[in-house]
DNA sequence: TTGACAAGTGTATAATATACACATATAATA
DNA sequence: TATTATATGTGTATATTATACACTTGTCAA
């Protein structure tokens, strides 16, 4: 990789998917393992080549069900990483992609395809990832703080409900604060409706089951 | 225009620019007209199609000179457009890039060239432009309002510092709101640094001279 | 039955944002 | 030279929003 400015002829896009969850209080991210060189062996950032004929957003989706197995209808654009030497063949100008998910409602595969193999990793655990996906992931970690206060992207990661303490949750590991449970509430109830039902979350008692208020948009909390 | 999911063999990219700048009030936006087919005789955004061994954001810097003879240190990009459509002739990825400067300070080609041809156009009566790039403009302008929130991209409007009624009517002619002159003051008091200078902007009377505080960083108002 | 634990709730105080009016400096005009 | 017009500059009271803080309730497990 140490080439620098080389003339290239030709141009390449491929996508790189950071895809998030939070599981017990843990941040974690979604890493592929490379089965051939370059890296080989080393964990990356799913990602891929775009064709020529598909929305890169599509690209996305798809490199993500490819390396992954899992299937989502949307994911979020935040930066183009196009330094020069990020790949030694061919100009490669990586669009990097974003997305919130309950791990506990999405298989992925672990350990079962020769070609690929995922698993979730803490994002205060990240090893030496290929290419330069350790500065990706980097900026995908800070634009998930930016995201996460409008409420848009965690729409995907609760499309069944969720109660208060379990939203807390992702808030204060995401953000890496703790709030006061009362305000916290406060603020969300402008945002949310109740479905009318209870579940069980952590503790003993149930709790009450919101979604998300569809007319409220693009509100912004903290 | 009317092709569908043309199976491209190529893929291009180029940048396109939305120059903003405040004139008396009123939010305005750098065109150049087009004297090659396809719409020939139209205005567009300034563009053009980024080299492969260039950084994207230079590549934007480079049209904008190639195109309107103004010469920036930095533009912000914003969005990605890639639709299929696009262009007729092969893939064509757009990457958009803003920005806003002081007109008074930068001259631009206007009846100079006879392969450029640039002017400033009222945000509010824009002409039919070429390609999508009135869509790409609508979006740049909500990304403007959005930007200007935060102080960055208006440092390079005032290079050499600014008055506060002057400061306020870039904001009010961005936002297309009035703001009470002493609330206005009151915030941004806390981000900019008095240059012990004074000098006439409109009125019969001096007004002082600030600068931004480069410490105050990603700083929101309003 | 009772102990442990998470869910649920209200209020007082601090911080921030908003609404609002007059004095001052200067150039143009009478 | 005095007067007028106009843009700059400033403080305070009120409303809104954010923060700090403690006890009760429901349910499972011991």
């Amino acid at each position: 990789m140490e080439l620098k400015n080389p003339l290239y002829k030709n141009i390449g896009i491929h996508v790189i998917i950071s895809l998030f969850t939070v599981e017990k209080g843990i941040t974690k991210v979604l890493l592929v393992r490379r089965t051939n060189e370059p890296y080989k062996g080393y964990w990356s950032l799913p990602s891929g080549a775009m064709y020529n004929n598909e929305l890169i957003k599509d690209g996305a989706l798809r490199e993500l069900k490819e390396k992954t197995g899992i299937e989502l209808n949307d994911l979020t654009p935040f930066r183009t990483f196009d330094s020069l030497d990020r790949s030694p063949l061919m100009r490669m100008i990586g669009i990097g992609y974003m997305g919130v998910i309950d791990s506990k409602r999405v298989d992925i595969l672990k350990n079962t395809n020769k070609t690929s193999n995922a698993d979730w990793f803490n994002i205060n655990e990240i090893p030496n990832l290929a290419y330069d996906h350790n500065d990706i992931l980097n900026h995908a970690i800070e634009k998930l703080k930016e995201k996460i206060v409008d409420t848009d992207i965690l729409k995907s990661f609760f499309p069944n409900g969720f109660t208060l303490p379990e939203l807390q949750d992702v808030y204060e590991s995401i953000l890496d604060i703790t709030i006061d449970r009362r305000n916290f509430r406060k603020k969300m109830l402008d945002l949310i409706i109740d479905t009318g039902s209870e579940v069980k979350y952590v503790g003993r008692k149930k709790a009450k089951l919101y979604k998300f208020d569809k007319r409220k948009k693009d509100i912004s909390i903290f």
